[in-house]
RNA sequence: GGCCGAGUGGCGGAAUUGGCAGACGCGACGGAUUCAAAAUCCGUUCCGGUUCACCCCGGGUGUGGGUUCGAGUCCCACCUCGGCCACCA
């Protein structure tokens, strides 16, 4: 800087240091719930909240601080109109990745994953978030998971009451079953006494067996069953390259892990389950109480994936087996030709014949050893081997083949179909590879379509479908449905049924770095859960924490706790050995329950206060639905951490610990920043700023542009663009953009890049835009040369009987707080912050400011760019911070103009512009409008059909 | 393949219910200031025509059609891009 340059420019570094610290000092953002000292119940609440963040090793990039910016904005903005804001920010730090980085860089997860929350911390800080930072936690936190593992023993002591349809106690079952208000199924199924059809002439149940029946295993293993938490061996995503298992969410459409793109496997392993398919109706049902996305609501209806249908039952050829199938087309039922187990049904043992023996185990053994990968790949060509066996077709009696084939999947419905060719497409290709017969039953209603080359699956009007005993011949499909079903119940051949595709949720991992389960096996492999007093299990010190990978898919699992020393695996108790629970809990668990321990975060005695959790949880007018009021965050996690939180939060409802059954009443995704990456003639990244100068210009790296083009060593060097992220080497990191404009630069330019839910170009040129602007904001308000304070005392003249108007000022000001207020209450801060910029150039050139107008202003200022707007506040004589400040109001009679300007159209087109008083009626508009000189000329010699006049805006005049 | 979303200047975007298309910002161009530059300030900037002093005229929101006095906005078909799902019976 020379001598000459002016001694008051705005220094941003200076005044976001100083309020950072005076916030964190005075400790600004403080928030009092219930039972805190300063809190004032007659305030309405604001919950809002962000997805919190992994610690990742490389910090941030300016894509990440977009919600929190726009949430920062909301939780001011709410303070300033009056509500208890509760803001607070925390840290997801068990998982893979957090790991995986420990491993590669050889040091203990812990130590780690510390010092990525300090950076994190340290960078969130930087950004001026007005964070209640007392309420911070982070899920590895023993005082955290302590209460993880609480939840985990809640669902491990509840099942879901089939009647009730809800959680509740263990123990309530168990009471239950000796009171013979329930029977245990055959099937293991739960059969209440109501059940119509259920009790003989005897009274004694049907397909059922009373408690006192069972001996004292089964009652173990029947209670076992029914918990929330359970342990099965069901066949689970094996990862054998990670080590783990995976969740079916943690699996790609290509059959490989979410994390490092490795082949999964499908193996049945004795894992960990949560009974998530309990609440499946109620996930899908309850999603129409809140304010989400529809496009988050739709996915999550379709990952649950409710079908209607029916169940029927196949009788196997010579044998007294059954073969359940579940259908959508029960309609087609006469066109059955074949049915097709998945091939780990475990009838398929019992339906093949000796001659199909070792073709059957060869198919069995080689879709066993292919990964997903492959089986992905094969998709679009049908394989499969007949079994031998033979059903009947209970419709029509035929006897129809037995297949096997991996196009049938045993974990949705029963793992067995019934096929019709005529009528499915995945059905006809494989009867066209295999020669099967293909039967139509259903014509499509006008179009005759040649069924042996082509599958109907439309809806139509049944044919070829009677027996002596019905006929839907002639029924439209839906009819043709009911009917069918209806008959199938009668003769207790099937029933009418809901599928959901949603499975149990693998809840198991292979890994040091996650929540251990607070659960014990005794000597005989039972399972014994460790008492609420007990917790929290910790996780052991370890040197080595490294997981068992291999290229085997046949590895066994190894949890990295069974390498733990034997004082902790090993626990006596009453002269008994029990071991540990080896496995820990996946990533997810943290983040299931974090928005409830914010609310009470350094509870030694409660997950979360019960008057705590009904004040910040609890719904409010713009919040029907209750639970968090504001969720800000990547549409990435709509069927992960969105769809498990609600799961835990429905127990915990129906367990009655929480008073609301959702979670997140409103929820909104941001969109991501983009950025440009470049790639050299092979192909490869090169780092973005090698190649383009922050000006868009090409970097002194590259040797010119040729057209629209770069080039480097004379290569010809390609623009993508993508998602910013160290691979593609584009990121941008926020503390240099920090260094060189600050932070209420880098706030604003975020917001007013695009609509928030957008994706848009980060494009470092253009930031300059919105500090110009708090540089010129600055000068309107301090001399530069004297660094004297330009607002004074005299007030705006809004009297409208003293001056000839209203002062244009005042009129400025009122109109841009109705802007600004209500692009607030939309989340539309790029227009808030263009309404700014106008009223900042209107003020461009004044020797003084006139108080009454530089108040409201700053204040408005003050959600977007917090740092400026204080010290300005500070400067105009405010000892105290200008946060909890009333939001400024505008008033209509300012609004209100003498004259309006109207566009004047002739048949569509603007011809003109006339100025009419505000209050003129139509007839006068009317004419001037016809007055107006050009419009004039474009009506000679024409007649007037029509005059629309609307008020405020244009008038169309019609003529030919 | 299915579903959802989006296509507006050189660029990011604005236009809340059908009512003056292009607010605001970037960039670009011209000017002032300066020894010079940065910074700052003023002006121009959708395309084309006539005149550039003001005006005026034609075209224009992915393409083609429709509804309407009037369409970026609503309806139909198509094209392109992005996202999600994908053998779910």
């Amino acid at each position: 800087m020379t001598d000459d340059a002016p001694r008051y420019r705005y220094d941003f570094n200076v005044i976001e240091q100083r309020w950072q610290e005076t916030w964190q000092s005075r400790k600004t953002f403080r928030t009092a719930g219930p039972g805190e000292a300063g809190f004032d119940p007659d305030r309405p609440k604001f919950y809002v909240l962000d997805m919190f963040p992994y610690p990742s090793g490389v910090g941030l990039h300016v894509g990440h601080p977009l919600g929190y910016i726009a949430t920062d904005i909301v939780a001011r903005f709410k303070r300033m109109t009056g509500h208890n804001v509760l803001h607070p920010m925390g840290f997801d730090a068990f998982g893979l990745p957090a790991e995986q980085f420990a491993v590669q860089h050889g040091v203990h997860p812990r130590v780690t994953t510390e010092q990525n929350i300090a950076n994190m911390l340290r960078q969130l800080k930087a950004l001026g978030l007005s964070y209640d930072w007392d309420r911070q936690l982070a899920t590895i936190d023993v005082d955290y998971y302590k209460w993880t593992q609480w939840i985990f023993l809640r669902m491990y002591n509840s099942y879901f009451d089939p009647v009730e349809q809800h959680a509740r106690p263990i123990e309530e079952l168990l009471t239950k079953l000796q009171n013979e208000v329930y029977f245990v199924g055959f099937d293991d199924r739960i059969i209440p006494a109501t059940d119509q059809g259920l009790m003989g002439l005897e009274g004694e149940p049907i397909g059922a067996r009373k408690w006192h029946e069972l001996d004292e295993e089964q009652r173990n293993a029947f209670l076992d069953g029914h918990r929330l938490a359970y342990l099965a061996e069901v066949p689970v995503n094996w990862c054998p390259a990670l080590g783990t298992v995976l969740a079916n969410e943690e699996v790609t459409n290509e059959g490989r892990s979410e994390r490092g793109n490795h082949p999964v496997f499908k193996r049945p392993l004795k894992q960990w389950m949560l009974r998530i398919t309990a609440y499946a109706e109620r996930l899908a049902d309850d999603l129409d109480a809140v304010d989400w996305p529809e496009a988050i609501k739709k996915m999550q209806r379709d990952w649950i994936g409710r079908s209607e249908g029916a169940l029927v039952d196949f009788a196997v050829d010579g044998s007294d087996e059954l073969i359940r199938v579940f259908t959508t087309r029960s309609d087609t039922l006469f066109g059955a030709t074949y049915m097709v187990l998945a091939p780990e049904h475990p009838l398929v043992d019992q339906v093949i014949t000796e001659a199909q023996r070792t073709a059957v185990r060869d198919y069995r053994r080689q879709a066993e050893s292919r990964s997903d990968v492959d089986r992905m790949a094969e998709a679009k060509e049908k394989t499969g081997v007949f079994t031998g066996g033979h059903a009947i077709n209970p419709v029509n009696d035929q006897k129809i083949p037995i297949w096997i084939a991996d196009y049938v999947l045993m974990g949705y419905g029963t793992g067995a179909i019934m096929a019709v060719p005529a009528h499915d497409e995945r059905d006809h290709a494989f009867a066209r590879t295999f020669d099967l017969p293909i039967v139509e039953v259903v014509k499509h209603d006008g179009e005759n379509i040649d069924i042996q080359e082509e599958a109907f699956v439309g809806a139509g009007v049944n044919v070829n479908s009677a027996n002596d005993d019905v006929s839907i011949n002639d029924l439209p499909t839906p009819q043709a449905k009911t009917k069918i079903t209806e008959w199938l119940e009668h003769k207790g051949l099937g029933q009418g049924h809901v599928q959901y595709k949603l499975r149990d949720w693998l809840f198991s991992r292979q890994r040091y770095w996650g929540e251990p389960f607070p659960v014990l096996h005794d000597e005989r492999g039972r399972t014994v859960a460790l008492d609420e007093s007990e917790l929290p299990a910790e996780l052991p010190a370890m040197e080595d924490f490294t997981p068992v990978a291999s290229d085997d898919p046949d590895a066994p699992p190894q949890p990295p706790l069974g390498r733990a020393p034997e004082s902790w695996r090993i626990v006596e108790r009453n002269g008994q050995r029990y071991t540990r629970e080896l496995n820990t809990m996946p990533q997810w668990a943290g983040s299931c329950w974090y928005y409830l321990r914010y609310l009470d975060n350094t509870n030694a005695e409660r997950f979360c206060d019960p008057s705590r959790e009904q004040y910040w949880m609890g719904s409010t007018e713009q919040n029907s639905a209750g639970g968090v009021d504001l969720y800000v965050g990547g549409a990435e996690h709509a069927v992960l951490h969105l769809l498990y939180a609600r799961f835990w939060h429905k127990v915990l409802y129906d367990l009655g610990h929480v008073s609301t059954p959702e979670p997140f009443g409103r929820l909104f995704n941001q969109g991501y920043i983009q950025a440009y990456a470049y790639t050299d003639a092979r192909g490869v990244y090169m780092p973005a700023s090698e190649v383009v100068n922050a000006d868009g210009k090409p970097a002194s790296e590259v040797q010119g542009t040729k057209g629209e083009k770069f080039f480097h060593n004379d290569q010809p060097v390609t623009e993508v663009y993508g998602k910013m992220g160290k691979s593609l080497h584009n990121a941008v990191s926020p503390d240099d953009i920090c260094a060189e404009y600050g932070c209420d630069t880098l706030r604003l330019y975020e917001m007013y890049m695009g609509p928030l839910d957008a994706s848009k170009p980060w494009n470092t040129r253009d930031i300059i835009g919105v500090h110009r602007f708090l540089q010129r904001l600055w000068r309107n308000f301090v001399n530069e040369e004297t660094g004297e304070l330009k607002v004074t005392s005299d007030k705006p003249g809004a009297q409208r009987s003293e001056a000839p108007g209203i002062d244009p000022l005042l009129r400025l000001l009122h109109k841009t707080i109705k802007r600004v207020t209500e692009d607030m209450q939309r989340l539309c801060f790029n227009t808030a912050i263009a309404a700014l910029i106008e009223m900042n150039n209107a003020l461009v050139g004044r020797d003084t400011l006139p108080r009454a107008i530089a108040e409201p202003f700053v204040l408005m200022l003050a959600p977007l760019a917090p740092h400026l707007a204080e010290e300005l506040w500070q400067r105009m004589g405010h000892d105290d911070t200008l946060a909890y400040e009333p939001w400024p109001t505008y008033d209509e009679q300012y609004l209100v103009e003498e004259t309006v300007e109207l566009a004047v159209q002739v048949m569509g087109k603007v011809r003109g512009r006339i100025t009419v008083a505000a209050d003129a009626d139509r007839a006068a508009v009317e004419a001037a409008a016809r007055n107006d000189e050009n419009v004039a000329a474009h009506l000679e010699g024409k007649t007037i059909r029509k005059v629309i006049v609307i008020p405020g805006k244009l008038v169309n005049i019609v003529a030919n």
